[in-house]
DNA sequence: TTCTTCCCCTCGCATTACAAGGGGTTCGTC
DNA sequence: GACGAACCCCTTGTAATGCGAGGGGAAGAA
């Protein structure tokens, strides 16, 4: 009802492959990652994460398998798959050209072009 | 369905917004006007464009109201309301918190924080 | 035992971008 | 005058998608 921007929307499933690039995680994991490495600016809610991995798994660019935490739990590891893996480099590139375009249009840029 | 990212999720209205900082606009000139700052990156279909300036008059973002074009066609001029005006300041900085924490768990970043 | 943390999942709601389709008008050109 | 391109507005339906809310279970600490 507050109706915030609602950001985040599509950027979901990049970020997960990104979770995944230096090697397997589990979903909590994956989570803790991104919650982590934008210093808790991103917060996956698990209404979010389980879902987006299960179609990530269904696309084919992530690929599951059972496993033990560090923490002695049962967990799903995702790892990525070759196609994931090329899809990250292209939803990355994509990702640069779209958010160097809005800031662009709102006038809040962070480098790059011709000076 | 050979699904390409579909950003553009959830920017519209700030863009919107940021459109009419300036002065009114109508609709058509509004996605010119986006179109054109982000050289021809971002492209406002009139199916997102059109539902999108509604939603935003139905809460009060911005007034419509029918005049002249340059043209000298019928068009309908959009002006930013003050409450348009505080939501798009709001919007802004909340999109460059996003795109920062984006770009730093993407690895794509363009400058900020302490070196 | 109880509590917290970790770990998985699903359902349904609201929102949203977009394609597709429909109009009407002005102006330049043939 | 006819024709077409550019300009300008709109709505409907569809497919996603984020998320709140709800459910479960197991490990380890207190």
């Amino acid at each position: 009802m507050t109706d915030s921007l609602n950001l985040l929307k599509g950027t979901v499933d990049v970020l997960i492959l990104r979770a995944l690039e230096n090697g397997p995680r589990h979903g909590y994991g994956v989570a803790e990652w991104i919650e982590g490495v934008t210093d808790g600016t991103l917060l996956l809610e698990e209404g979010t994460l389980y879902p987006a991995l299960h179609r990530l798994q269904r696309k084919r660019l992530v690929e599951g398998e059972w496993g033990v935490s560090d923490n002695n739990r049962r967990a799903k590891f995702y790892r990525l798959t070759d196609a994931g893996r090329r899809r990250l480099e292209r939803d990355t590139a994509d990702w640069a050209r779209y958010a160097r375009a809005v800031g662009q249009a709102l006038g809040v840029e962070g480098r790059s072009g011709t000076p």
